[in-house]
DNA sequence: TTGTATGCGTTATCAG
DNA sequence: CTGATAACGCATACAA
C-alpha cells in the first residue's frame, strides 16, 4: 500500500507538481483528498483510480481493490466540479418557473411539481435546481444561467403567460422538456393533462344530472390549461345543444374567482351550474353563492378543476377534475433524463388522463 | 487588433496549445467562445482579459476598451464551471427543505419561502439551488451533494422533525443559515419569528373578549414552531388563571387538525375557543364545528397561525398570527451572502415579530 | 500595467 | 490492462 504518513509522494508516479504544503485550511473545512492522494495511496496512476471510480472497466481485480481501499479510508468524493469541468456535464438540471405571483405562492401546485420532479431527477442521479424567472430583467438573466453549462438540460413550466422564453430557450440548444403544452415554441416535447377532456366530462357530468344552465369560470386566455378547458366545456354544452354564453375569465386565483363568479352571476342569475376552471377559483365561487343564499349543489351545483388538496377541504367538498401534476413533472423529467443520456427527441407528446372525482359539490 | 479572419493565433502571445480545428459541434449547440479567443481577438493575454472580467483594476483604458469590444462582439460568458474550479467558489446556495409530505405539498408555507430566498438571494448574485431531502438514504445523498462543492452555502428549513440532518451540515464546516430556531444543533445562525409571543397575543386576544374556556390544537412536540406556540398558549392561560388542561396535538395538516379537533371537543365540550397552531388545521376545525351545530364565533371562537393566504378565505375568514416566512426567508437569504462574502457569523439570532390580524372567526 | 506560468481536480486519448 | 499527458476554461501569484 506504501501509504507512508505524508499519506502521498510514493509510489513512484512521475506526476506531482502541487507543492504538497500544508493544504490552506480555508474556513474551517479541512481540504477532501483529491484523485492523487487516492491514486497515489493505492500505488496506480491517476488514470486507473478514475477507471475504478467511473465503471471500473479495464482495470484489474489488483488494481480495483487497491484504489477502492484508499477511497474508503481516504474518503475519497469525487469533485463535482472538476469532474464537470472534464466532462462538460453537470449532471443537474433545471426546474425553470414563471414570475412568482399569487399562483406560485399560495398554489399547491408547485409543491406538486418539485416533488414529481425531483423524486424522478433522483431516480436518474440527476439534480434539480430550481430557477425562478421574474419579470424584466429576470429573463435575461435566466437565459444566461441556463446556457452556459451550469445545468445540462431544463424542464420548463408551461402555465405561465405566453412570453419569448421557451422560445429562447429551445433556440439556444438547450435540451428542454416542457410540463405543459408550451406555447410560442413548436416543440413535441412536452407532457400534458387532457384539460380539453377533463374539461368536458365536467360539463357532461353537470349536463346529465340535469342541469340545463351552466356558466364557467375560465382560466386566463393566455395560457394553455385557460385555453383547453374553456374548449372542453364548450364542446359538451354545444354537443348538448346548451348555450355557451355564461363565459367570465378569472386568473386562477380565489379572489379573482370570486370576482368572476359575481360578474357571472349578475349576468346569469339564473345559473343553475358552474365549472371553474381550477379549484382555487372554484373555492371563491363557494363563499359567492353562499352569501348569495343559493345552496350548493341544491340551487346550483360547482365543478373544479385540479383536486391537489383544497377540493377535499372546501364546504362543500368539491366535485372536480384530477390534474395530475406531479405525474406530469414526473414525466418529463424521466423525458430530459432520456435525452442526457442520449436518447431521441420525442416525437409526440406525453398526454396524461384527465378523471373526475365527485363530491359533494356537484 | 490584429484580427484576422482566423480569430486567433496572431497577437504574439505564447499560449495556443489547442488544435484549433473546427470545434466539435456537439448536439446542436454552437460551442461557446473561451476567454482565450476573447484575449486573441483584443490583442492581449488571457490574464489581462479575466482582468477586465473580474472588476477592470489595474488594467489601461485601452486594453479594457479592446477587450470589452471583443467580448460584445463575440458574444463572451465566463464559463461558470470553469470559474469554479479556480475560484473554489460556485455562486450558488442551496435551499434544503425536508422530506416531501403533505406539508411540502398542500402548504403555502414552501411557495413563499422560495419566493423570499430566491429573491434576497438574486440580489446578492447568488443563485438557489433546492435539495429536498428524502427519508432513507436521502440524507446521505443530500450531505454528499451539499458538501462537495457544489454549493458554497445552505438555508435550511427546520419545521421538519429534529434529525442528524442540521448536525451533520454544520459539523461538515458548509456555512450554513437556518431559516427557524434549528432543533439539535448549537447555532445562532438562525432566523425565526416569535412564535411564543405570537401564540400568547392570539391567546390573550380570546381572553380579552370574553373567552374563558380556550383549548389549543398544538403542532408536533418536536418541532420547534409547535413547541413554541403551545408554549405561549400555556403562558396566556395561566396568566388569567385559566386551565391549560385542553390540549391535542396535530400534524400541521387539514386531516390531522380536523381529528384533533374531533378529539378535543370529545373531552371538552365546553369549550368557547380553540386556538390552532397553524390555518390548515384550523380550516378543519371550521369544517368540524360547523358540523357539529356549533357557531363561528358565536359559540366557539376559532383562531389560527400563518396567514399565508389560506385564512382570509375560509367560511367565515380566520383570525391568526401573521408568520413572516417570506421574509424570515429573505433574512436567511441575507445572512448566508453575507457569510460568503466574509462577514462573520451572526452572534445571536433574528427574531421577527409576530402580528395578530383579527378577521370574522374570533 | 502586462504577460508568463501554473494550478484547480477530473476525464479522455493514446502509446505501451 | 496501465500510465503519461493533454485537455477542460478560468484565475492568479509572480516576474517583467
Amino acid at each position: 500500500m506504501t501509504t507512508d504518513g505524508n499519506g502521498a509522494g510514493v509510489g513512484g508516479s512521475a506526476d506531482a507538481p502541487t507543492p504538497a504544503g500544508p493544504v490552506g485550511a480555508r474556513g474551517g473545512r479541512r481540504a477532501a483528498p483529491t484523485l492523487r492522494q487516492v491514486a497515489a495511496a493505492a500505488g496506480v496512476s491517476r488514470a486507473t483510480a478514475s477507471r475504478v471510480i467511473n465503471g471500473g472497466h479495464l482495470v484489474s481485480d489488483q488494481a480495483r481493490a487497491a484504489v477502492e481501499a484508499a477511497i474508503a479510508e481516504l474518503g475519497f468524493v469525487p469533485h463535482p466540479v472538476a469532474r464537470s469541468l472534464a466532462t462538460r456535464r453537470t449532471d443537474s438540471v433545471a426546474l425553470v418557473v414563471p414570475e412568482p405571483n399569487e399562483r406560485l405562492l399560495g398554489d399547491p401546485f408547485f409543491g406538486h411539481i418539485i416533488n414529481g420532479l425531483s423524486l424522478s431527477l433522483e431516480a436518474a442521479d440527476l439534480q434539480m435546481v430550481l430557477v425562478v424567472v421574474r419579470p424584466g430583467s429576470g429573463q435575461d438573466r435566466a437565459v444566461r444561467y441556463l446556457t452556459t453549462g451550469k445545468v445540462d438540460g431544463a424542464v420548463v413550466t408551461s402555465h405561465h403567460r405566453e412570453d419569448s422564453l421557451n422560445r429562447r430557450l429551445v433556440e439556444s440548444g438547450l435540451p428542454c422538456a416542457f410540463q405543459g403544452r408550451p406555447l410560442g415554441v413548436d416543440s413535441a416535447c412536452y407532457v400534458d393533462t387532457d384539460n380539453v377532456a377533463g374539461a368536458r366530462r365536467a360539463a357532461e357530468h353537470l349536463i346529465a344530472s340535469g342541469r340545463r344552465r351552466i356558466g364557467t369560470v375560465a382560466g386566463p386566455a393566455d395560457m394553455a390549461a385557460g385555453i383547453d378547458r374553456l374548449t372542453g366545456w364548450r364542446e359538451a354544452l354545444t354537443a348538448a345543444g346548451l348555450p355557451v354564453d355564461a363565459v367570465e375569465h378569472g386568473d386562477f386565483t380565489v379572489a379573482g374567482g370570486t370576482a368572476a363568479v359575481q360578474r357571472l352571476l349578475r349576468r346569469h342569475p339564473d345559473l343553475d351550474a358552474v365549472f371553474l376552471a381550477n379549484d382555487l377559483m372554484a373555492s371563491g365561487a363557494l363563499g359567492v353563492l353562499a352569501a348569495s343564499g343559493r345552496r350548493v349543489p341544491e340551487d346550483v351545483a360547482v365543478f373544479g378543476y385540479d383536486d391537489l388538496g383544497l377540493a377535499a377541504t372546501t364546504t362543500p367538498p368539491l366535485s372536480t377534475v384530477v390534474n395530475p401534476v406531479e405525474r406530469m413533472a414526473a414525466r418529463a423529467g424521466a423525458m430530459i433524463a432520456d435525452l442526457l443520456a442520449g436518447g431521441e427527441p420525442s416525437s409526440a407528446p406525453v398526454i396524461l388522463d384527465a378523471e373526475l372525482v365527485l363530491r359533494a359539490s356537484a
